[in-house]
DNA sequence: ATCAATAACTGATAAATGTCATATTTTTAG
DNA sequence: CTAAAAATATGACATTTATCAGTTATTGAT
């Protein structure tokens, strides 16, 4: 199922549209198609990235230890998304390990043709940057929730979080179902706390829940608690 | 007191020193040099900015205004570092207010002269990338300290943090003296809570004080408070 | 130098969150 | 399908952090 960049229509959504034709083709040549499984690494912090990852399906983790042994998830990358670059381009190990949530397809770009760009495409260069800058207002935002906001208001913003940026399926649950662990790593809580705040909202009705997965039951109120009511 | 970009020592630690002779001449043509007073805002949350800051003495702080009212400080910019390119490269207005910590002396630089030259010189695109990079980075790890580590730990990291990037003064006090509410913004706890772990460091023999200076005493020990003992 | 304003500090208490222990449910492997 | 493993759930309690109320110290303007 190799297929080649120039027809990629995920392309479409990250810096990749910057590259001209001569450069994609000798991106397509290079690159390699991987099936990651849920659960499995793409690779791990510390490593030395020799190139970055395009998600064609699927959702990966982002995430980092801290010294008390638990993980921080500081970014979910989705469909369209290119993983790795921050390290390739400063050329240091990974800050982050990057996890398959569910199962994955990814491009993998060897970091050449990626720098051989950015040295002679200013486009294509302006391009990551833009996207660099939108990542890193995002993670401004997320320190200002992470110090500011309750760990209620977290979840419930989460929970937002999910539901427009990946919607729901037919029976009305987030189409990303995540264990109540990982949840718990991305608001930055215990474990308990979180199943313990789930139920808390299913007892309000501002949720349901059917296993792991969870619905949005009342967004409005969900919406008031995330700005402090 | 008007300076040519092309002799400005700071510049080696910058984007800038990416530029050509040309471009420099012409950023050098149209900046316009500033002092700012102690506590006076570059700018607030929200505005357009219509170029970026070098900071050729000072420190300023940048800030988020929470929901609850409290300020959250996400960085301290100091001398070479420059301002407001985040904004103005994703062409928004801005999401963090920019003041000055003491009295500081910027270059204020059309955000044309630095337009241009990331369209047309791919050095210096890749260089503003590489300081993005860094900065995106250190925003993780930021994130990583804010759920995971205690108001104590982030209070020690932050006294190191201050040594190790603004120095101490003679007498052994941290170069950068902050309020208490700044320090409180900072690690973003309430002040109270911060004056209080001050007061119990300095019991224990962690620091010294003299009005609002504080100095190291053990840094060894803060070392091993930061990484969890 | 003096006084008003601001910042730093302390105590008491409430609220939020973490930890540990254990029960229950769901998922997975064979 | 079933047993074992893993994940979810809940209770009791400890710890951390915030809030409010008030005092003392420092700073800045006249």
């Amino acid at each position: 199922m190799e297929s080649r960049c120039e027809n990629c229509i995920i392309r479409q959504f990250n810096s990749l549209r910057a590259m001209s034709k001569e450069e994609l083709k000798k991106v397509s040549d290079s690159k390699t198609t991987k099936k990651i499984k849920k659960g499995d690494p793409l690779f791990e912090e510390g490593d030395k990235l020799n190139g970055v990852y395009c998600v064609r399906d699927g959702v990966s983790k982002l995430s980092k230890l801290s010294a008390n042994g638990k993980d921080q998830i500081v970014k979910l990358a989705t469909k369209g998304e290119v993983i790795g670059q921050r390290s390739v381009i400063a050329e240091e190990s990974t800050n982050l390990s990057a996890t398959a949530v569910n199962d994955m397809e990814v491009c993998f770009i060897p970091k050449e043709s990626i720098i051989h760009t950015l040295h002679k495409n200013p486009d294509f260069t302006l391009e990551v940057l833009r996207h660099m800058a939108h990542d890193l207002k995002e993670a401004d935002d997320v320190i200002v929730n992470m110090s500011q906001k309750t760990v209620k208001q977290r979840i419930a913003e989460a929970f937002l979080y999910l539901k427009n940026n990946f919607g729901e399926d037919e029976e009305g649950f987030l189409a990303l179902t995540l264990s109540r662990e990982d949840i718990s790593n991305v608001v930055g809580t215990a474990t308990e706390s979180a199943i313990r705040i789930i139920s808390e909202f299913k007892k309000k009705g501002l949720i349901h829940t059917s296993g792991k997965r969870i619905g949005i039951k009342n967004e409005r109120k969900l919406v008031e608690l995330v700005e402090g009511f």
